[in-house]
DNA sequence: CGCTTTAGATACTTATCGTAATCTAACCAG
DNA sequence: CTGGTTAGATTACGATAAGTATCTAAAGCG
């Protein structure tokens, strides 16, 4: 096949900035090459370069899809419980879990672009888009967005020193005591 | 020149783990080859596979000499100070300092490898080592282990964060807000 | 001193990468 | 219906990578 309807290919370019936004997380940008990334979309790199310009181009749109969906999801807590502190204990209680840990492809974008996002041009839209999110991320987690960033930060540093220790049994504690210490954290 | 005496040799080796540490830090471990590596130490490509069997048997040793150095820096944080409590401070300030976001090369390495070790084969030596990293950190932040893993990731996530975003404003909230609550953090 | 050993240099193999050029067939405007 | 446009396939190219083989000269043993 070579030639597609617009709608299909508005479609494929779509997929391609989701399968990106997947891979990404879990392997790193440079862990996965154009080629793989389009044949597990069933396309070919030709596609590919008629849609973006550069494959570093791909990882702001990737970072951006994966900020959305963290958008969806956070409604979606605030949507199941009535209040939001209700929402912030339960989206406290799936971020530090095993299963959130073991799915970085489908995690949070704060902690699955870090790693990457450091790497980029320092001045660059990139580093906004990420930026930006870091940021929405903090203002959902607290009234303000200044006293949300302490929390993001414990957050995503529990996941990222989780999955470098999983494997060891160190992995499953500091999922736990990062728990406890952001769920009941004045206690003597 | 080729053949040097024996003590020349273990140093050149030393001095390849060292350039490791600091180069695997700043731009993770695909981000610098094994050739500049070694051209780094004003070597070839040739005298690494001599001391090494393959560039992943580094990353261990690499990691290895970055605790070693954080447990030094730790211990003159001891020394400098009379008690833990007051080194403890004056590591948050430095941890949480535009100086260490801008310099991961020679900064903590629970950071600086923490995005490598993630996709590191899950059985390992490499990942136990790094493990028992984190655990040395938590310990000397706190009493109890337990209870310093939330502090290390914290701190963790702060400056990997604030690295995500560095050339953004945000990158310096991050710091600040986080140096806030953790130097405060029972504050209304 | 002379022989063997070996750290390192040099050059090569093999693989993979991002990207460009060319090709092909189907969509869609006229 | 027809022909120019274009999404995607295919192939090719230039870099760069890890690792290997061969060569060298000095070290260090006797």
């Amino acid at each position: 096949m070579s030639r597609v309807s617009q709608a299909e290919a508005i479609e494929n370019r779509r997929r391609a900035v989701a399968a990106a936004s997947q891979l990404f997380r879990e392997r790193g940008v440079n862990g996965i090459s154009v080629a793989d990334l389009m044949k597990s979309i069933g396309l070919t790199t030709g596609g590919f370069y008629k849609q973006f310009p550069s494959k570093e181009a791909l990882v702001g749109e990737a970072a951006q899809a994966a900020f959305g969906d963290l958008d969806r999801l956070l409604a979606g807590f605030d949507e199941a419980h009535g209040d939001r502190d209700t929402a912030r204990g339960a989206l406290i209680d799936f971020y530090l879990s095993a299963e959130h840990r073991d799915q970085p492809g489908t995690g949070c974008p704060n902690a699955g672009f870090a790693g990457d996002m450091a790497r980029m041009p320092t001045a660059g839209k990139v580093r906004e888009t990420y930026a930006a999110g870091v940021e929405d991320f903090a203002a959902w987690l607290s009234a303000d967005t200044d006293g949300g960033l302490p929390m993001v930060a414990t957050l995503v540093g529990a996941i990222l020193l989780a999955r470098a220790t999983a494997g060891t049994e160190l992995s499953e504690k500091i999922l736990e005591s990062t728990h406890r210490a952001l769920t009941a954290p004045y206690e003597p």
